[in-house]
DNA sequence: TTGAAAGCGCTAACAC
DNA sequence: GTGTTAGCGCTTTCAA
């Protein structure tokens, strides 16, 4: 270390004194503001080069009445959905020289208003809410005060509040037309708990896209390999077996898997599968690997971040957008690629 | 919205002054010290709760020289790992009134050093650093100037660098004496790769345990469940088959089970199988389910949590501490039950 | 070109 | 009991 040891750092002030200017001097040189000579900056530099200084934001803060800080509440304990939104979030307002705080709220509203009371009074410049599921949320008992507040893959209670998800019903019409454009026509779908929007989206993108529909081939249920194992042994018991099956997410697409293989059914060829999340370990993994529907969340994530900072900059944005899935294909419903 | 939509919120002089009060007696009654009348505290309060008063933080952390927030820095992209631990360090700071500041390092060192200089800017009060894989990082380039770090999941390069980490070692040692007490004496031990140094402990502990060793019973390779599924069919192609197999962790564990299971082979009953990780979604769905050794991360993250705050306090914490495992015993290894 | 001084919102020591 | 005041570290006029 060589620093000292102890955790007070040099303020504008000991750089000013140890270069022999004044203070305003010093803040300028540091800035690139006001006119100064060439050598009175190269003297305030390297002093502050010398003592380590690095200003404090916290003060700078005070001062301009913006912190350059934004709080993240997600009641996902952090997992698979907001870990990638979390990043892309981070990736572009660190960009923009600003910071995130991050708060796990786990569905408790009591310790949610204590996390965004925290916030406040960090004088965050704005507020992201994130959810282990894209379902409305219950509003914040707690006035915001006008602070921008966006919903990512989750939706906020008042009306008009800005939320940006995943567009669950056009990726479910993607891979039900993938499906499709292989040439199946009976084509399932095995799903999650009806209660889900996405569930209840990604239903109406199959809808959309199924050559003709026919209620046997709709299954609900939870998310879980085990269902899904469940579902394909109840599809092939079907007198007229499906040639296509579009699952809800990879695990139930993993267990749909699992059991077919177990029954010696040719995967595509026999039956092509496809999941939704393209959870690439789930995905990969699988036996064929599974062509999947990925949501992108990185990129929702990003986007995020911009309209996050154009609100802070003033901009009003409302409503709801959704941003386009992707089709990830893989062997499950590739014969030879 | 009750409040009026300016992101400007009032200060302690505007409640002082819409109670009928000084500055100070403001703050007293707020901050519950010193002596003042029952009366004039009520009407502060009143005065505080209609303005819809929250401190400014950033003003009290300048004032008193201490944020009460923490930095923490991962390389992990925010993974598995580091989700559990960032909830109980949260869950632990945030009783303490101190809050977290999350940024993603992505193993790229420059971006790493932006980070950090963003925290020390923000005066954090201390930093913790978690990654991707337990072993050891390079040090920031930078000079922390005495401020409390710690290493969780992660190692620090400066000598006497305060760790906490998970006891892989006896985790290994306890899923094996789990096999051994099972009657089991052949064990084989396939794990990943060897650079590891988690790798290196857990082998350790399971040759520790191991009644007789066999050098031919122990496989390294990549974490995948693809890796599990080919050691799987190369011990069963062995002259002498393993009577059990401890996989270094869960993928690895499924992947063997599955080769396994294609080849009629019982478990527990033939070979009994445990995993390390205990991840559940892939420990539940394997078939039987998987027993596994849990590292307690969020305990791990719970005590950083409190180390970091003894830290704070001006307490000197050096070394590495090693936490226990806990294995959670499921069907894998466990005929009835 | 540089210095001095006010003030961001709050706390704490000291008057009254 | 309550009011006044001096800063915390920084930016930004305004003077010199």
């Amino acid at each position: 270390m060589t620093q000292d040891d102890t955790n007070t750092r040099p303020t504008l002030r000991d750089v000013a004194r140890h270069a022999g200017v004044s203070l305003g001097t010093a803040s300028k040189a540091l800035n690139k503001a006001g006119t100064l000579r060439q050598e009175t900056r190269e003297k305030v530099l390297s002093a502050a080069r010398e003592l380590g200084f690095r200003p404090n934001d916290l003060a700078q803060a005070l001062h301009r009445g913006q912190s350059f800080t934004v709080g993240l509440i997600s009641n996902d304990s952090f997992g698979r959905f907001t870990m990638p939104i979390m990043e892309g979030l981070e990736t572009v307002l660190h960009e923009a020289g600003i910071a995130l705080f991050m708060c796990n709220a786990t569905d408790d509203p009591e310790r949610e208003k204590r996390h965004i009371d925290q916030l406040l009074g960090k004088r965050v410049d704005g507020l992201v809410f994130t959810g282990r599921r894209a379902d409305r949320r219950p509003a914040p008992g707690l006035s915001l005060g006008g602070l921008p507040t966006l919903y990512v893959f989750s939706q906020g209670d008042e009306p008009g509040a800005p939320c940006l998800l995943p567009d669950d019903e056009g990726g479910a019409r993607l891979a039900t037309e993938h499906l499709v454009s292989l040439g199946r026509n009976r084509i399932a779908h095995v799903s999650g708990p009806e209660d889900f929007e996405a569930v209840r989206l990604r239903r109406r993108g199959y809808e959309a896209a199924v050559p003709t529909l026919d209620p046997d081939l709709v299954l609900h249920g939870p998310w879980s390999e085990a269902w899904g194992r469940e579902a394909g042994a109840r599809l092939l018991a079907l007198p007229r077996k499906p040639d296509a099956i579009f699952a809800g997410n990879d695990q139930i697409a993993r267990g749909i898997v699992e059991a077919l293989r177990e029954r010696q059914v040719g995967i595509p060829d026999d039956i092509a599968i496809a999941g939704f999340d393209n959870w690439t370990v789930m995905a990969e993994a699988t036996r064929p690997p599974l062509t999947s529907v990925d949501m992108n969340l990185k990129t929702l994530g990003e986007e995020a971040g911009h309209r996050l900072i154009r609100m802070i900059k003033g901009e009003k944005l409302t409503g709801t957008t959704r941003l386009p899935c992707t089709l990830v294909p893989r062997a499950s419903t590739q014969p030879t690629a």
